[in-house]
RNA sequence: GGGCGAAUAGCUCAGCGGUUCAGAGCGCCUGCCUUACACGCAGGAAGUCGGGGGUUCGAAUCCCUCUUCGCCCACCA
C-alpha cells in the first residue's frame, strides 16, 4: 500500500491534479502498445482531418474506441489501436486557400510547391493540437505507430494500390459528365455532391421550329443558361403528340444555333413539356443522350463557373455564347439570359419548382455537371467480392438498421471518380510520353519513356483522398511488404466510426482488404455510432458554431465526465443530444460519479487496517448476510458489464457498474457495514469487512476503467494488495467467481432493504425525530438478519415471530405505518407517541384493493388455458408462487385492518 | 419519389424476443451539514408510454394507419 494517508485525501476528486500524470505514466510504461504475447485485437482510428480542432462529436467516437481497446486490453489480448490522421485533400487545401485569400492571394499566386509547402505547415500545427485533444480525452492509442495518409511509406501503399489496379486494367480514364465544384476547380465524386432539396423555379423557353407541326416548341428547364451548349431537343419515341417534331429543327434562342429534334428513350413524355433540351456537356443524362446521337458536346462555361465559350474564357467563336453574356458567372448568365428570353417573347412562364440541387461537400458550391477527363475504378468486381463475404457474414455492422443502406449502395455502385484537380494529396501516378504517346502507371518516376525514351509528363492531378484512406486497415502496418505487424495486425477487428462516411470510407475499406488483403475481409464488425447533435438536434460542428471543444469540458469536470455523459448518453448507435449552452446540466452527473467514486474510495481506506486479507482466505462462514450479498451482486454486475461490452452496448455496461457502485455498495453494503467496523477491530472475523469492501471496490474499479480510466487508475493505486507497481490500465479483467454466487442472499437482503425502505419512508411521513425509536417486526426475521442490521443507525430491531402475535392485542397508544413485503412477511413499525389510526386505514385499504385487483388478474391469467400452454414454464411457476405469496399477504393485511 | 430512425415524467433518454415495464439521471417538493461524499443522504410528487384502429387472455412492447420531427438515397427537364 502507498504511504498517502487516505484522510488527507481531499473531499473531492481533481481530475486535473491527477489526469496529466496518469497519462504520461500509462505512456512511460508502454501499456497502448500492444503486449508481445497474446491474440491481436486490433482498431484502427478514423483518421481526422486535419482542418480543424477536434469537438465533442469526434470525441464520441474515440471515446467509443478506447472504452472498447481499454476492455480488450484487460482481457488479455494484444491490444493494437492504430492512431494517425487523414491528409483530407479538398478540405485542407480549402482552408490553406481560404488562409490564401485573406491575404489576398490565390493557389496560382504562390504555385504549387510553395502552396503544397505551407498546407504542410498547417497540417503539422493541427496535427499536433489533434494528437494532444485525443491524449487529453484518455485515447490509449499505440502512439508508436502513429501515421499520416501522407508520409512517404504510406505514399509508396497509395501508389502500389493505383498500379495494381491500372494492371488489373480496373482504372480507366472517362470522358463523361461529372459533379465540378466551381469554388474548389476540382472533380467531386458522386458521394461528395450533396444534394439538397431546394425551390427553385422551372423555365418554359420556346425554340423556334423550322417547318414543324407549329412555329415553336417550348422546353422546360431550371438551368436557362445551358440552353447555350444545347445540341438537340428531345422528345419520347412513344411520345404521340410532339412525333411530328422528330427529324425537324429547332433555333436555339439568343443565338440561333439550328439544332435536330431528335427521339430518345430516355425521356419521359410525363414530365415537363415533353420537349427535353440536350445539353450534352453540362449534363449527365444529356451526355448519354448526345452519346447515343453522336451529338457534339460543346463547352459553354470556364471551369470557375462563368459563361465562356469552348469552357475558355476567352476566346471561340462567340457563336455559342453571346459576347454580351461571356464572362458572366452562371447565376448571373441566368438572370441576363431570362430576360432576354422575355424581351424577345420567348418565356412562356416560370413556375416554382422542388427538386434536388448538388452542392460540394466542402465548400457548399452548387456543383456544376460538366464534361470532363477522369480517371475512374471500376467498382463492380471490387464490390462484389465485398457482398460475397457481407453473405457469408464474415463482417456485420451494427447496429444493423444500417445494413439496408449499405447493400443498398453496393448493389447499386457506379464507378468511382478518383481524380482531383487539386495541389495537396497524392500525385497520380500516371505517365505519358510526349513523343509516342505511351501511358502507364509506375511505382517509381520515370525519367524516360521505356518504350521510345522520349520524355514524360506525369499527370497533373492527385487522388481523392479516401483513395489514400481504404487502405487503411493495412497500408499503416507496411504493406505492401509482408511485414510481421502486418502479420499480427491484418485483418482487424472492430471499426468505430460515424454513419455518414459509410460509403466514403467503410464500404471502400471493406473492398480494398478484401481486394489487396489476399480476400481477407479488413475487420469483423463495423460499429456506427450515433451523431452528437445540439439541443435542436442539430449536428454538432464547427460551422454551426455550436461545437464543443472536448478540452473545455475536461477543464471544468474532467475527462472521466465527458467521457461517463458521452458513454452513457448513448445507446448503441443512437444520437446523443448535449446542450453547448449548459455544459453543467450536461457533464455534472459524470463529475459527481466520479466524486462519489472518490469517496467511497476515501473512506474505505480511511478504514482500512494494516494488513488486508485477501478475499480468498476468507472462511465464507463468516461472512453475513450483507458480506454475501454484495459478493453475489458483484458477481451479477462483473457478467452484465462484460456481455454489455462485448456487444458494444456500453452506456449498458456503464451503467451497470454505475448502480452496482453507487446503489449497492455505497448505500447498502458500506452503511450496512459501519458498525463493524468501528472499534471492534479485532477477534474472529474481523477482517472479514476490510477484505470484502476492498475486494469488491478493487473489482468494481476494474470494470469501469475503461469508461472512466483517470479516477479509477488514481484510486486503484491506493487500494492494498497489489502486486508491485502494477497499472489498471492493463490488470486482469474480473472473472465472477462461482463461489459467490448466492440467491438466497440476493432474496435475503433484498427483504431486508424492502423492510428498512418501507420503514424510512413511514418515518418520513410520519415525521418521527431522529431519536424516536423504530420496533420493526419481521414475521420471517431470520437470527441473521437481526445480526446484520440490530446495529444499524436507524435503530431499527428486528423481532421475529408474528407481527399480529405481537400486535394483538394493539398496545395501547401506539400505532404506525405499515409495510408488506413481497415475501408475503408483515412489518408493521411501531412509532412511539404517535398516532393516526384513521390514516393506517385508509393506506391499508388501499393497498388491499391494489393487492385484490392484481390478484384478479393473476388468478385470472393462470386459470387461461392459453397461458399455460404458452408461457415458458419458469414463467409459469413463477407466477404460480406470486400468486401464493399475493394471498399470503392479503391474508394478513386483512388481519391487520381488522385490528385496527 | 423511395428507404430508415425518432415520438415514454418539466428536460435528456433507457425499456420494445408479451407476463415484477411504467424506469434512470437532471429538475422539482419535504426533511437532513448522520464523523466518505451537500458534486452528498433519506423520503416524495410527477407520465392515459404521439393520435386512431387491429391481433391477443394480456401491448410502450407485435400489425395497420395517421400526425410531427430528423436522416439517407434518387439523373428526372
Amino acid at each position: 500500500m502507498g504511504t498517502t494517508k487516505p484522510l488527507e485525501l481531499p473531499p473531492q476528486y481533481a481530475p486535473a491534479d491527477v489526469e496529466a500524470g496518469l497519462y504520461r505514466r500509462w505512456l512511460e510504461r508502454g501499456v497502448f502498445q500492444p503486449r508481445a504475447d497474446g491474440e491481436p485485437y486490433v482498431i484502427v482510428i478514423p483518421p481526422p482531418n486535419l482542418t480543424a480542432v477536434l469537438h465533442v462529436g469526434h470525441g464520441l467516437n474515440n471515446i467509443v474506441q478506447d472504452v472498447v481497446i481499454r476492455f480488450e486490453r484487460m482481457r488479455g489480448r494484444a491490444a493494437e489501436w492504430l492512431p494517425g490522421t487523414d491528409h483530407a485533400g479538398i478540405a485542407t487545401q480549402n482552408v490553406v486557400e481560404k488562409q490564401l485569400a485573406a491575404e489576398g492571394k490565390t493557389r496560382f499566386d504562390v504555385g504549387r510547391e510553395a502552396f503544397v509547402e505551407r498546407v504542410w505547415a498547417f497540417v503539422r500545427e493541427t496535427g499536433d493540437t489533434i494528437i494532444e485533444q485525443l491524449k487529453i480525452i484518455g485515447c490509449s492509442c499505440d502512439w508508436s505507430r502513429t501515421r499520416f495518409t501522407l508520409d512517404p511509406a504510406y505514399s509508396r501503399s497509395v501508389r502500389e494500390a493505383f498500379v495494381r489496379l491500372w494492371e488489373e486494367q480496373l482504372i480507366y480514364r472517362g470522358h463523361r459528365v461529372i459533379h465540378w465544384c466551381p469554388h474548389c476547380l476540382t472533380a467531386l465524386s458522386d458521394e461528395e455532391a450533396e444534394s439538397r432539396e431546394t425551390t427553385g423555379k422551372l423555365y418554359y423557353i420556346r425554340y423556334a421550329v423550322a417547318g414543324g407541326p407549329a412555329p415553336f416548341l417550348t422546353v422546360a428547364t431550371t438551368r436557362p443558361e445551358t440552353l447555350l451548349g444545347d445540341t438537340a431537343v428531345a422528345v419520347s419515341p412513344k411520345d404521340k403528340r410532339h412525333r411530328a417534331f422528330v427529324g425537324k429543327t429547332a433555333r436555339l434562342p439568343l443565338t440561333g444555333i439550328a439544332v435536330p429534334i431528335i427521339a430518345d428513350a430516355a425521356v419521359d413524355p410525363e414530365v415537363g413539356t415533353g420537349f427535353v433540351k440536350v445539353t450534352p456537356a453540362h449534363d449527365p443524362n444529356d451526355f448519354e443522350i448526345g452519346l447515343r446521337h453522336k451529338l457534339a458536346m460543346p463547352l459553354i462555361m470556364t471551369e470557375d463557373g462563368r459563361m465562356g465559350e469552348d469552357g475558355k474564357r476567352e476566346g471561340g467563336s462567340g457563336k455559342r455564347v453571346p459576347a454580351e453574356i461571356a464572362g458572366l458567372d452562371r447565376f448571373e448568365a441566368r438572370k441576363k439570359i431570362v430576360k432576354l428570353l422575355e424581351a424577345q417573347g420567348l418565356l412562356e412562364k416560370v413556375e416554382p419548382h422542388q427538386h434536388a440541387v448538388r452542392h460540394c461537400y466542402r465548400c457548399d458550391t452548387v456543383v456544376e455537371p460538366r464534361l470532363s477527363d477522369q480517371w475512374f475504378v471500376k467498382m463492380k468486381p471490387l464490390a462484389e467480392r465485398v457482398m460475397k463475404g457481407y453473405k457469408k457474414k464474415e463482417f456485420r455492422i451494427v447496429p444493423e438498421r444500417w445494413n439496408a443502406t449499405f447493400v443498398n449502395w453496393m448493389e447499386g455502385i457506379r464507378d468511382w471518380n478518383i481524380s482531383r484537380q487539386l495541389w495537396w494529396g497524392h500525385r497520380i501516378p500516371v505517365f505519358t510520353c510526349t513523343t509516342c504517346q505511351h501511358q502507364w502507371a509506375d511505382r517509381q518516376d520515370p525519367a524516360t519513356c521505356p518504350k521510345c525514351g522520349g520524355p514524360v509528363t506525369q499527370d497533373p492531378d492527385v487522388l481523392d483522398t479516401w483513395f489514400s484512406s481504404w487502405l487503411w486497415p493495412f497500408a499503416p502496418f507496411g504493406w505492401p511488404d509482408q511485414t510481421p505487424d502486418l502479420a499480427r495486425f491484418y485483418p482487424g477487428h472492430t471499426l468505430v466510426t460515424a454513419p455518414d462516411i459509410l460509403f466514403f470510407w467503410v464500404a471502400r475499406m471493406l473492398m480494398a482488404g478484401y481486394h489487396f488483403m489476399d480476400q481477407r475481409r479488413p475487420f469483423a464488425t463495423v460499429y456506427l455510432t450515433g451523431t452528437v447533435r445540439d439541443t435542436q438536434h442539430r449536428k454538432m460542428s464547427k460551422s454551426l458554431g455550436n461545437g464543443i471543444d472536448p478540452r473545455d469540458v475536461v477543464r471544468l469536470y474532467g475527462t472521466d465526465a465527458l467521457r461517463w455523459t458521452l458513454i452513457g448518453g448513448s445507446s448503441l448507435g443512437a444520437d446523443v443530444t448535449v446542450d453547448p449552452n449548459d455544459l453543467e446540466t450536461t457533464f455534472a452527473p459524470g463529475r459527481n460519479f466520479a466524486n462519489k467514486l472518490w469517496n467511497i474510495g476515501r473512506f474505505i481506506l480511511s478504514q482500512l487496517p494494516e494488513r488486508v486479507p485477501a478475499i480468498h482466505t476468507i472462511d465464507r462462514q463468516q461472512l453475513t448476510l450483507a458480506d454475501r450479498w454484495i459478493l453475489a451482486r458483484l458477481n451479477a454486475t462483473a457478467r452484465a458489464a462484460t456481455a454489455a461490452l462485448e456487444q458494444f452496448r456500453l452506456d449498458e455496461a456503464a451503467k451497470t457498474c454505475y448502480d452496482f457502485v453507487w446503489k449497492d455498495l455505497a448505500d447498502w453494503y458500506v452503511e450496512a457495514v459501519k458498525p463493524r467496523l468501528g472499534g471492534g477491530g479485532a477477534g474472529v472475523g474481523a477482517g472479514v469487512v476490510p477484505a470484502v469492501l476492498t475486494h469488491a471496490f478493487d473489482t468494481a474499479l476494474r470494470l469501469l476503467h475503461p469508461v472512466v480510466p483517470f479516477i479509477t487508475e488514481e484510486l486503484w493505486q491506493k487500494l492494498p494488495g497489489r502486486e508491485g507497481d502494477e497499472l489498471l490500465a492493463t490488470a486482469r479483467w474480473p472473472a465472477p467467481d462461482p463461489r459467490y454466487d448466492d440467491a438466497a442472499a440476493e432474496r435475503g437482503f433484498a427483504l431486508l432493504q424492502e423492510a428498512i425502505t418501507a420503514s424510512r419512508s413511514i418515518r418520513a411521513e410520519y415525521q418521527v425525530p431522529p431519536k424516536v425509536k423504530t420496533l420493526f417486526f419481521i414475521s420471517a426475521a431470520t437470527p441473521e438478519a437481526r445480526r446484520t442490521f440490530e446495529d444499524e443507525r436507524e435503530v431499527i430491531v428486528l423481532m421475529s415471530g408474528s407481527a399480529s402475535a405481537v400486535m394483538e392485542p394493539p398496545p395501547p397508544n401506539v400505532a404506525g405505518g405499515h409495510a408488506v413485503l413481497t415475501d408475503g412477511t408483515a412489518a408493521f413499525v411501531k412509532l412511539e407517541g404517535f398516532i393516526d389510526v384513521s390514516r393506517e386505514c385508509r393506506r391499508l385499504t388501499e393497498d388491499l384493493d391494489r393487492l385484490d385487483r392484481q390478484l384478479t388478474a393473476l388468478t385470472a391469467r393462470l386459470a387461461n388455458q392459453n397461458f399455460v400452454a404458452r408461457a415458458p414454464a419458469d414463467v409459469v411457476a413463477k407466477e404460480r408462487e406470486k400468486e401464493q405469496t399475493w394471498r399470503t399477504q392479503r391474508g394478513v393485511l386483512a388481519d391487520k385492518l381488522k385490528a385496527l
